[in-house]
DNA sequence: CGCAATTACATCGTGCACAACTTAATCGGG
DNA sequence: CCCGATTAAGTTGTGCACGATGTAATTGCG
């Protein structure tokens, strides 16, 4: 009687794996509402805070996010004078994005948000290693 | 130079949780299309196969969604013909949703889903255990 | 060179998530 | 019994995700 899979809800990793992002993003709200900023934008700014500018297709790449997602939400930072986009003259087709002044200076205010979360976590540093660890062999097996 | 807390991207617990969680559903995205249902739809079918009817206040604290979420769902689910809402005649307030005789159907054909998923997350039994441990720690802490 | 294929990006439509607000039914204290 | 508070659900608006489609710039092959 150990069926391996089941359909029942508290067996499924998925579940856990979806409950789990959908409270880690809850608790990022209210510190990222004072930043102006949604999860998302955030994590784009993560991006080119470590990279300095890119082109939209590179942000795609390390986020996962296609055009259709990233489009919009870009065009939502510019519009919040965060970013500032700018076609590439050697290729017209692409786009890069740039951080504004007040881009950069957000990182300042941005450095207290990771902390506050590893704290409300409450994973060891193991746990936390794990966890990541396992993380990314599911990714990566899943995306194969 | 062991900063535990930085906004290196690929630091960020909060972002491979969030990438996994993506990348599951669209795993799970082919196999649910060919039930007509989105993944969020899946999850309520499977409160419901496993309780039978409930109202919409048990699906929310089970799934932990709110009612913004839950009514336009469960009217594409009833549009579906998969599930009906009927108020309950000793507290009107309440809508009780219960599966129709396609809805209960249905269930033998997800039966098929659950193990294409556990194989393509490929991880072994201790592995899922303690992937499934670490994701419920996590999300009582942070939740709290 | 000429042009078909590819690339980088944008747009549109659908369906979540979730905050804020509204509505209707029920409950509970005076 | 009455009325304010609470509860269950729905509605609206914003912002992702993502498939499908469109477009302009570039590439590469014959």
């Amino acid at each position: 009687m150990d069926d391996e899979f089941t359909l029942e809800l508290d067996d499924q990793l998925c579940f856990a794996l979806y409950a789990a992002s959908r409270v880690i993003t809850a608790r990022y709200r209210p510190l990222l509402d004072d930043l102006g900023l949604t999860y998302p934008q955030y994590l784009v700014l993560l991006v080119l805070w470590e990279r300095g500018a890119v082109p939209v297709k590179d942000l795609g790449a390390a986020l996962q996010l296609d055009y259709g997602t990233l489009s919009p939400l870009l065009k939502r930072l510019e519009a919040n004078g965060l970013v500032r986009r700018e076609r590439r003259p050697e290729d017209e087709r692409s786009v890069i994005v740039a951080l504004t002044d007040d881009g950069v200076a957000l990182r300042e205010r941005a450095a207290a948000v990771p902390p506050v979360i590893g704290d409300a976590m409450g994973l060891s540093k193991e746990q936390t290693a794990q966890l990541r660890g396992l993380l990314r062999t599911l990714t990566d097996n899943v995306s194969r």
